[in-house]
DNA sequence: CCCGTTTCGTGAATCGTTTCAAACATCCCT
DNA sequence: AGGGATGTTTGAAACGATTCACGAAACGGG
């Protein structure tokens, strides 16, 4: 049987599957910032889970733009995909609510719609934020200062949040903030630019994601500055390339991969209203000595 | 018209249209690491084009396994896609024509499969292994190792071919040669110990890509090794890294959503055997003074 | 005013797969 | 050997959008 199938060169039309059988046996994985590692490697997991349970992945790329978000999740509708994972944008209850009734199950990444009964998957960021600021603490210092993007995601701002109270805590002054229009290493180099102009450097930062710490360690290290020893530096992510920087990057290790698989299980499971946090960890490394 | 569809949210139904017509008003774009810039820029520039040509894209992502390349290719087969841009593995003139009887035009990336009729865009490699060796031996160096990957991908073997094309051309000796089992930034870090565990380093260093060629530096710096002074670094796609690493990377450019977007116009134009070359281009940074 | 032509709208057939049902063959038990 | 139960084969209906054909209505010209 399989023989003559592969003889023939018959490949089951999908199209008609899906039609008779009123779903696709596809998951749609939407993703923010296809450029940021964080999200690949998110993605991958969740790939690579769905793949074993007999299913394909859609990608889709939001870009961070609620319209092309929008017009994914309009694609996606079409296509009469059976789930979907999702790192949403501008997503509203509303629209999640449609996407059930249509017997599409969504999981959101690293963020929660309240009142659509919809499951979640998420790092805990306060804890993150708090574990960055209490190991700088810990390594004796201070001066904290902290760098974030504006408008700053859901994600970004409970980091700061978590960062906030443990410098509380510490019994420290509130921490000077440094917002950037985006979050890649160019808004790095520019804060550190930024950082620089100001004359006293603080000697401990938090960078919100790693792409922006490896810009600033670059450019305050072709500056002269000596990091650890200046200024301490901790990230927030540990994509590969944190650890092959000039200066090895301390970071918040986040379990990517692991929220790919949770959410796909999720998604299978056609869970209501689940919500599972994942634990972020400290990795020290010589930017923090 | 319009609103009455609005208001009781209907969503044309994809699976039957595309049953019906035969074809899905869809391009899969198959993608080798989605973890490199490289092809992720190609990708955008390939997706925004086929946006406004009123297609959707579906991303897949070999992994540069040919296991997994086929199982894309099923799967799009499968969706019937009314064309395929790819970054070709293991694809054989055998799967292409396969894909063509089916109506599905298939356009390769920086690959030829000869024999097949298909059409092809790329960059062209050899040129820019020229260019960059050609700037290596302008700025007086004579004494080049190249860093490249093992097995070796055919566009890197097209950039090395140049180079030592190039070097021969001026008269200097055939360069050193490293070769990674990846083509990281981490296989950049240790490139950069063997060549430090050598004893004499080379004047100059042409790395087969970006990633790889930032972790070279890095490692490099580390060490107390001036760049450009005791060795210019080149490197090659000109990804967003290159211009804020810690050595702002002198490297060649790839015109990556060119790429993608005239690879686009291929498949839509239902090109046969049409082959498009770009030129890259000499960008100069710190790296080599 | 009638006929020919065009336009519009309705209905039926189609795409390839799945699913359900009915028909058919097989087998065991009484 | 007949009846019930089980398993297998064959056939037909359905999914929803599209397309084509046909008939009705509108329009223009003679």
């Amino acid at each position: 049987m399989q023989a003559a199938i592969d003889e023939l060169g018959f490949v089951r039309n999908e199209a008609a599957r899906a039609l008779r059988k009123g779903v696709a046996h596809t998951l749609g994985v939407v993703v923010e910032d296809i450029s940021n590692p964080y999200f690949t490697d998110m993605a991958r997991g969740a790939e690579a889970a769905l793949n074993t349970a007999g299913y394909d992945a859609l990608w889709c790329t939001s870009d961070g733009s609620p319209e092309k978000e929008r017009r994914c999740l309009d694609f996606l509708e079409e296509q009469g995909v059976s789930g979907i994972i999702i790192t949403p944008v501008a997503l509203d209850a509303s629209r999640i609510a449609r996407l059930r009734t249509r017997g599409m199950q969504v999981v959101l990444i690293d963020r929660r719609v309240p009142g659509a009964g919809s499951s979640s998957v998420s790092v805990d960021h306060v804890m993150g934020g708090s574990l960055a600021v209490r190991h700088l603490v810990a390594i004796g210092r201070t001066d904290i200062a902290f760098v974030t993007a504006e408008p700053e995601p859901p994600p970004l701002r409970q980091r700061r949040g978590g960062a906030l109270r443990a410098l509380a805590r510490a019994g420290y002054p509130p921490a000077l903030t440094i917002s950037m229009t985006e979050s890649s290493a160019a808004a790095g180099q520019s804060a550190a630019r930024r950082l620089l102009e100001f004359g006293t450097l603080p000697n401990g930062i938090f960078c919100a994601n790693d792409l922006m710490a490896i810009g600033l360690v670059n450019e305050l290290t072709r500056n002269g500055v000596k990091i650890p020893q200046d200024c301490a530096v901790i990230g927030y992510d540990d994509i590969d390339l944190a650890a092959t920087a000039v200066v090895p990057l301390t970071t918040i290790h986040q379990p990517r991969r692991e929220l790919g698989r949770k959410a796909t299980e999720l998604v299978l499971a056609d869970a209501d209203n689940q919500h599972i946090v994942l634990a972020p960890e400290l990795v020290v490394r010589d930017s923090s000595e």
